[in-house]
DNA sequence: CTCCTATTTGTCCGATCGACCAAAAACGGT
DNA sequence: ACCGTTTTTGGTCGATCGGACAAATAGGAG
């Protein structure tokens, strides 16, 4: 009933999400945002509503990229490794918006409103608690820093890609947490 | 001869760079900046120029704060692990503004002149560069990657502190550099 | 073919942006 | 006391901000 709309939500999320992910949040306009996603400010408007509402759905359509990371296989350490190899290759390759959205935004974090700087954050401690689970499920016991060190290498990766750091730093980081877990 | 100024400038430069650390480049405008400083925005503009120009002199005005960092004791590895420990005991304290200027300024590069995206990646450059000649000055050899390694550590504790992590990360971050340096 | 409904479109709002300028004010030199 | 010089002050500029609205448009239902 009535006039279809002329475009895919799901779509215009990801376009809005890319937007605020290669920029942040304050750089962004309504205007750019529309823009990136193909359809005029009232459209968005209509739809989504206000920005910091729009942003909070660029959280929600950024979670299959960060949550994806997470499935992989293996166990404890391994696991953990794994996960490191992954976000490690897809930052290196420089395809797409630079580093991560959700490390950010938490750069950013006081210029957000009070909702979403609750689900910034939350998406920043489940990082943190999937590095530590994983180590939690590992049968040899390791040092009680360890957890929030690799925890800390990856907030390091996301963050040295983000401001487009050399190859070999990428390599580096990702090689000292190897050396933590095996070495 | 005339009029003479008000103000001090170099608490003027240090009352902006305050604000750009705080709240980063684009979130403040020159009616913020002038009003952290104390005087209006026609005198800033008068003394100091444009925006752009301001977060240049903002820059300069923190390479106090990060170049004394480096000013530690020792030798080494031990001189490194006095700076990351001073650096947590810094960001630890909560006075202040969160975080490191130029790690927040590197995380939105896309939206500074080309200008001050040089400054800023220069300045990065410097401190993974501390990090570098001091293990190379260290007698015991190191793996390749030690170096880039410690540095995202450092990355990490200034990213980590700048969205206000718990106290804990902060310290086990801090714990796993001293692990990888002496472990 | 006509009506009903939801979306699109273009436009407008008050506020604020970065930047600038003329006029008022405050000094030192004479 | 007056003048030349510099800063301060208050206001203004065009552009853009986030947000909202009425009118135009494009379908499905009858």
């Amino acid at each position: 009933m009535g006039r279809p709309r002329s475009f895919d939500g799901a779509a215009v999320a990801r376009d809005v999400r890319d937007a605020f992910w290669r920029r942040g949040y304050t750089a962004n306009s309504i205007r750019d945002l529309a823009s990136a996603a193909g359809i005029k400010t009232g459209s968005l408007h209509a739809s989504f509503g206000t920005k910091d509402r729009l942003f909070g759905l660029a959280l929600d359509a950024y979670d299959p990229v960060f949550t994806s990371a997470f499935e992989v296989e293996d166990h404890g350490r391994d696991r953990l490794m794994r996960y490191v190899e992954l976000l490690h290759d897809r930052v290196a390759t420089g395809d797409g918006p630079r580093g991560c959205l959700i490390v950010a935004a938490a750069s950013e974090i006081d210029d957000h409103t009070d909702e979403n700087r609750l689900a910034i954050l939350d998406r920043v401690e489940r990082i943190r608690k999937f590095v530590a689970e994983r180590l939690d499920e590992d049968p040899e016991d390791a040092p009680p820093h360890l957890a929030d060190t690799i925890f800390g290498l990856v907030l390091a990766l996301l963050t040295a890609a983000r401001y487009g750091a050399a190859p070999d730093v990428l390599r580096n980081i990702r090689d000292g947490a190897r050396a933590l877990l095996y070495g």
